[in-house]
DNA sequence: TTCTATTAATAAAA
DNA sequence: TTTTATTAATAGAA
């Protein structure tokens, strides 16, 4: 059970040197040094997602991970397929929290509209990203919108939802003239809506040499708010 | 590398019978037996959010996992706190998928509201609702809200999103004169609104006696559609 | 669930 | 990143 090089003939580096004393025992608190922290938060965000595309190869679960490094960036993971999982009670049921049971087909032809467009505009992104782990560029933030359900309407609710809903369209509109202002055609994309500043980064990678079958599983690693890489361009 | 009980003298098992035969390597596909995947489901789940809980705790990284077992179950993972992680960007930036940033805290408030209100909704349909795997009985599914982020909303967008909001008024509308005539006072609670059908389960206790430091992490376990355990009751 | 024998994930170091 | 030496996760069986 304690096993330390050792073996007679061996104790200069002259060849054969271990190059590790091998994995170490560690207690489960924040890491201090902020390097190994990094190190450990991309070895072991692989190693979840690595995880969870098993789990949903071999068992037939939908999973979606949703990973804010430091604050800084975000890694997603979705099985099965971009916005699928996802898609499913997302997209399905997206724009509107937990209405899509309650609304109709109309609405969710919107949500679906919505989505689509969400996807050109990602596959946008993409092509003009340079996929490096680490560099943001110029970034605006809260790129993933994820909300939990957990929980019950009655028809009071109902109401108090509809004068949200009026609520929510004034602020719409007031938000739409705040953008009519600052969107200054001084810029050649609106200055709130420049997609540039998103870095997109698929890691289907990641599996494809290990679990062929994990291929289809769909993980993304965005920049969320600002771009400062405080964390040494890494995590 | 081929180790199989054999010394001499033990081929009875008399005394010391080889409990198991030890882990063994597996293909990542589908598992084809029900039993075994439910099993492994289960144990692959709880070691995914441990494996979550630890990188949150050792990089200060923050998670949401959402788990769908066959389509039956849903698993909540947060760290932070509740709704926090995503409290952050999700409650923080919700009801405008990615206009959190441009979004106001009146704004935000609203958000919150909604929230709650959404909670409120989705146990209604959890009650409501018996689903299979792949089935769906009326309507469109649903529970748990979520939508994926890599995404940006213009004025036009702005624009359609407000009267998406106008139609989903009047949904609402429609939705609450259901309610209203479906809501038979016959039975002693709302037949709509009865909390007591979901099944919550909070697993901080998975985590409790391995990494105390986990304690804080929050992962809850719920019900979506109906309630019947068409898998043996455990995933 | 619980118990091992093994495989898989990884902390350190380079 | 890549390489080990170890620790941690788990497949199978009970």
């Amino acid at each position: 059970m304690e096993k330390t090089r050792d073996n007679g003939m061996m104790n200069n580096n002259m060849m054969m040197k271990k190059t590790t004393q091998g994995r170490k025992k560690i207690e489960i608190k924040k890491i201090d040094n902020l390097s190994n922290r990094q190190v450990t938060f991309s070895k072991r965000r692989v190693g979840l997602f690595k995880k969870a595309s098993e789990l949903c190869i071999l068992t037939g679960a939908e999973i979606a991970i949703i990973v804010y490094s430091l604050g800084k960036r975000v890694f997603l993971f979705e099985h099965p397929t971009s916005g699928s999982v996802i898609g499913r009670y997302a997209r399905g049921s997206s724009m509107f929290p937990n209405e899509a049971f309650h609304v109709g087909a109309d609405i969710l032809e919107h949500k679906q509209h919505y989505a689509r467009v969400s996807k050109q505009l990602e596959a946008e992104k993409q092509r003009k990203e340079m996929i490096e782990d680490s560099k943001i560029v110029n970034g605006v933030g809260g790129y993933f919108w994820w909300d939990d359900p957990i929980d019950n309407l009655g028809l009071d609710e109902l109401e108090q939802y509809m004068a949200s809903l009026e609520e929510l369209k004034k602020k719409v509109v007031m938000r739409a003239d705040e953008l009519m202002i600052m969107n200054n055609p001084s810029s050649s994309t609106s200055p709130l809506i420049d997609v540039n500043s998103t870095t997109s980064i698929t890691c289907d990678d990641f599996f494809l040499n290990q679990q062929p079958a994990a291929a289809d599983q769909y993980c993304t690693s965005i920049v969320p708010y600002g771009s400062h890489d405080l964390t040494n361009g890494h995590v």
